[in-house]
DNA sequence: CGTGCAGTTGACGACACTCAACCCTGGTGG
DNA sequence: CCACCAGGGTTGAGTGTCGTCAACTGCACG
């Protein structure tokens, strides 16, 4: 499923990373670009392939991955609409994708040719530097679950459901912004499904969250949020 | 203790980041730039402080930490020689160190001014490459952690002993590049102290490791190598 | 109507954490 | 000169969180 640019235009004018640039800039820096539909469970790129591409995630939601030794997935990151996918690796001489890319969802996403960032976005320092600051803000994130390596589980899954919540500009509904199943958070925080689940229903039960269809929402976040700060009280 | 520049600018010309730069181009770089003299556990730059300097690490070592909530320190990376810190946070508006800096044994480091960045660094399109490159380096590393979250403790040392000695250049001796006890291998993995020096006791009666001074030393690198891939035969 | 995915629950066991001692060394001050 | 202390390393006993295994439900989809 590819359709031409020109129609998504409009789209990204809208995003972080294009704010203050004008029409023709945005449509000089995306030349060739096309914007991919993928279902649900399709992947983008894989984890170890030549990157002759990168790109901006326009809807829906991808989550990189990739596999240990021993075969479970582990994931990386989850993003959502704006994020820009393996921008910071094109500067390499022969770059490989470091993740694999699989779409949570139906999704779309703009596809750049690797070009485009050695000829094009290059050029622009201001670029540079959002997406220097893109990549450590996803480095943050990252050091961030590292400083919970010792907390329980409980902690963990709580804090990344707040991470998450702050990612939905739209404070009213408590509802993450993406669907997530139970292993998905398992594999996100290098835990076992079940172990979720047990923690997660525990929750449900006395209604601190609630899952309609696949997205989870936040009933009591002044309760997730204690959880987060003091002991493990389950 | 402060030095001024000049001195160090041949050690500079040895570094991977200024390779293919003239004496010149360094020194005007580095304009301003002071060298700064640590001692074991000093601390560079705490977290949360108005980030104004940036800089490179010219000897010995630094340990980059934060601590959790429950008041541990957890370490995110160990930089060496040659390693840059602090630069990818210059591009923010209002930069914050996100970790903190602590020396490893009497280091040095060349202490550069937030300007420098924003004026010169930045007109160099190599030279913000090279740190991007860095910075992505760097969150390959933390991925690589977090793809080992499942495995056993003695896999995750194994793991990060082999990780650390393959930066030591001198490939003759089988030394880690800086001496670290076992509470920062504790803190590094999100283990305690008393887990990590059982497993590497363990270690030593049997042979495989060796620790001189705070030094560690790998003496069969085979049967390190064999821990990880195969399942934990303690 | 079978297959596959998501969610759930229970029993069991193990790896690693906590707590509590203890040794050794080097540095520092009385 | 010696006593004291802090930091690093070590060991043992007890405990708990969480992973593994296994079985079962509900649902969607072709």
């Amino acid at each position: 499923m590819i359709n031409q640019l020109g129609a998504a235009v409009p789209e990204l004018l809208n995003l972080e990373i294009f704010k203050s640039f004008s029409k023709e800039k945005i449509l000089a820096l995306c030349k060739d670009g096309t914007v991919v539909t993928s279902d649900h469970r399709q992947v983008l790129y894989k984890s170890g392939e030549t990157a002759d591409f990168f790109g901006i995630v326009l809807g829906g939601a991808y989550k990189l991955s990739r596999s240990s030794m021993t075969g479970e997935d582990v994931i990386v990151h989850f993003s959502i609409a704006g994020d820009v996918l393996a921008a910071f690796i094109m500067a390499q001489a022969h770059p490989v994708y470091p993740v694999t890319a699989t779409a949570i969802g139906p999704s779309r996403f703009l596809k750049l040719p690797r070009e485009n960032y050695l000829k094009l976005w290059k050029q622009d320092s201001d670029l540079i530097f959002k997406i220097q600051n893109l990549l450590s803000l996803r480095m943050a994130l990252l050091q961030d679950q590292k400083a919970m390596s010792k907390a329980p589980l409980a902690q963990k899954i709580a804090s990344l459901l707040l991470i998450l919540l702050e990612r939905n500009k739209s404070t009213d509904d408590m509802r993450l912004p993406l669907p997530l199943t139970r292993k998905e958070i398992a594999d996100m925080l290098g835990a076992s499904v079940e172990s979720v689940i047990r923690i997660m229903s525990y929750w449900s039960k006395h209604g601190y969250i609630q899952t309609n269809d696949a997205y989870i929402q936040i009933i009591k976040l002044d309760k997730i949020i204690e959880l987060i700060n003091k002991n493990s009280e389950e």
